[in-house]
DNA sequence: GTGCGTGCAAAGTCTTTGCAAACCG
DNA sequence: CGGTTTGCAAAGACTTTGCACGCAC
């Protein structure tokens, strides 16, 4: 999916809701487009922001962040160290991946993996549990942190 | 495994690692052992034990929860609710178990499903990552919320 | 006895909230 | 213009830490 799409689905999920289409969601939403790293914290956007926009307030990056996953622009993670993290839901692209957390150097890594299609009927029939989203972490030890441990 | 048996391991490797046996840490212990909720957070706890023993402090509860964790006796867990929770770390009963997190009512469901037989090999030999522990949540609407929803 | 463990309160970290001013539509 | 949204600072929630005292070994 191309930047803009991702963009013009703000402008047009923001439009459906009656929500305001604002200098900064927009800001906010670019710094995600604009960055490399895929989990990024609220802080980590304040950081990429403020340099040009010393006017956005934190507060602003928190309810912002949160906006967009209520219209499922976004998917809040959490990867146990202590502050929520953030990455694109583009459901079109992957239809699902999961995450590789390294108990060495706390890199994460992912991967994709359909397990879903099997576990889905059984959780529904045997559970009554409706699926909407799951997430898998698997820890452990990165090809790195192995060599520097076996040293 | 029997409830003593559990005690009798922290009392094994607390020894080992040169830590201590204190009345705290059985008590805490004992706490979990005794209650039938199976996900407790360090308040939940500390709500537990307060009532017979005032004088334990909730930092003494935050303290061992963690070393209680360090010695693989529990399982810290993350619901997305804002705070840390705990389980027993029964390797022997069940080999995987994961948590259907119900977006309704909030209520967390275990299920077993050995879906990672499969995926170690495909992981350690794809990215080269040493598996040391998964955790699956799967989000949706247990069957109680899904009768609310459709009334 | 010695040093780890504890209780208490204070500090830390991340996140949310109250409110007046600014802004989108 | 009117109701959202924002910035700021303060408050909130959970967790960690510093320090003097107490207890396990």
């Amino acid at each position: 999916m191309k930047q803009s799409d991702i963009m013009n689905a703000l402008r047009e999920r923001i439009k459906e809701k009656k929500y305001k289409f604002t200098r900064q969601r927009q800001i906010i939403l670019q710094a995600f487009l604009d960055s490399k790293e895929n989990h990024m914290s609220a802080e980590d956007i304040f950081a990429m922001v403020k340099d040009e926009n010393p006017d956005i307030g934190l507060a602003t990056v928190y309810r912002s962040l949160e906006l967009f996953t209520s219209l499922e622009l976004l998917k809040k993670l959490d990867f146990g160290d202590g502050r929520s993290r953030y990455e694109l839901n583009d459901r079109n692209l992957k239809h699902s991946h999961h995450h590789l957390i390294c108990l060495g150097c706390g890199r994460v890594v992912e991967f994709s993996y359909d397990f879903l299609d099997g576990l889905k009927d059984k959780i529904e029939r045997e559970d009554g549990f409706q699926i909407v989203d799951s997430q898998l972490k698997v820890y452990g030890y990165c090809r790195e942190c192995q060599k520097k441990n076996s040293i």
